[in-house]
DNA sequence: ATTAATGCAAAATCTTTGCACTTTC
DNA sequence: GAAAGTGCAAAGATTTTGCATTAAT
C-alpha cells in the first residue's frame, strides 16, 4: 500500500525536517502534515491541537505549543501579531502582508506585490529592520 | 496656589474626558494626566499601573485596564498589536505607523509622511479596511 | 546507550468579571 | 438618591516550565 501518492508527501516533509535539524518524531511529522500539506494555512495552537485530535494524533497542547515555536525558529512558520490574545503562525514563508478580518479573527495571505510600502526610515545605528509588517484590518460595513 | 500653569492642564484634560463623554473621575482625571501631559506615549496597563503607583495615585489594576479600555473606545487612545503577549496604548491618534525594538520591548512612532503604503488590495465585499498598520520589527547588529 | 522529545500538571502571565462599596452628578 | 465608577479578589484564557517517562539515533 506504498504506492506513489502516499510516499511522496510523506518523504517530504520527512526531509523538511531533516533538514531542519528536527528530528522527524512521531508528532512532529503528523503536525508538520497537517501544516504544510494543506497549501497556506494561519492556525493557532489551540485550532492546531483540535485538529490533530480530530485525526486522531494524540498530541498535548504543550508539544504543541513546543513545535510550532521550533518550527518557527527552524525557519518553517512565520508567527503573524494580529491579536493581543492569541498567536497565529503561518505556513507562508513568502514575503507577504496580511487582511485580518475582525469580526472572525480570521487572516488572509495578500500577495507580496500587492502591496508597496516605500519611504522606509532608517532606524537607529546598530539595528536592522528584521521585517515589516502590513496588516489591513477589515470589519464588517 | 492657583496659577495658570496648574490650571490649564487640569483644565484641558478635564475637557478632555468630558468630551469624551467621561466622567472625570479622581483616577481616571489623574490617569489622563499620566498620558496626555507628557506627549506621545506608549504604555501597557502594567507600566501605567506602576507610574500611578509612583506618583501617591491609588488606583487597583483592574480599574486601569478598564480605563484605557474606556479610553479606547471614547477615541482618546489607540490599541496597537505588536506583541502577543501584552497590549500597548498609543496616545498619538494621528495617522502614523512604529518601529518595534523586539530586544528592548519598545515601541517608537514613525510619522505618517514617512511610510508610504500603495496599490492596497480591495477587501472582500461587504468590509471596510478600517486600519493599515505598519510595523517595522527592528532589532541588534 | 545517549541524547532529545513528549506529556502532564502545575505555574506564570496577562486580562476580565462579579459584586459590594464609593463617588459623581 | 440614582447612576456610574472603583477595588478587590477570584476566575479566565493563553502560554511556559519542570520533571519523570518514552522514543529516536
Amino acid at each position: 500500500m506504498t504506492n506513489k501518492e502516499s510516499i511522496r508527501p510523506y518523504t517530504q516533509v520527512l526531509d523538511r525536517l531533516r533538514t531542519a535539524g528536527l528530528r522527524p518524531t512521531r508528532q512532529r511529522l503528523a503536525l508538520a502534515k497537517l501544516l504544510f500539506e494543506g497549501g497556506d494555512r494561519h492556525v493557532t495552537a489551540e485550532m492546531l491541537h483540535a485538529e490533530a485530535q480530530t485525526a486522531a494524533i494524540r498530541v498535548s497542547l504543550a508539544t504543541v505549543y513546543n513545535t510550532l515555536h521550533q518550527f518557527t525558529t527552524a525557519g518553517l512558520l512565520r508567527e503573524i501579531v494580529v491579536d493581543s490574545q492569541r498567536s497565529y503562525f503561518d505556513t507562508n514563508m513568502a514575503d507577504h502582508h496580511h487582511f485580518f478580518f475582525e469580526d472572525s479573527s480570521q487572516l488572509e495571505d495578500i500577495p507580496g506585490h500587492e502591496v508597496i510600502v516605500t519611504h522606509l526610515p532608517t532606524p537607529p545605528k546598530g539595528k536592522t529592520v528584521k521585517r515589516v509588517d502590513v496588516i489591513l484590518r477589515v470589519s464588517d460595513k
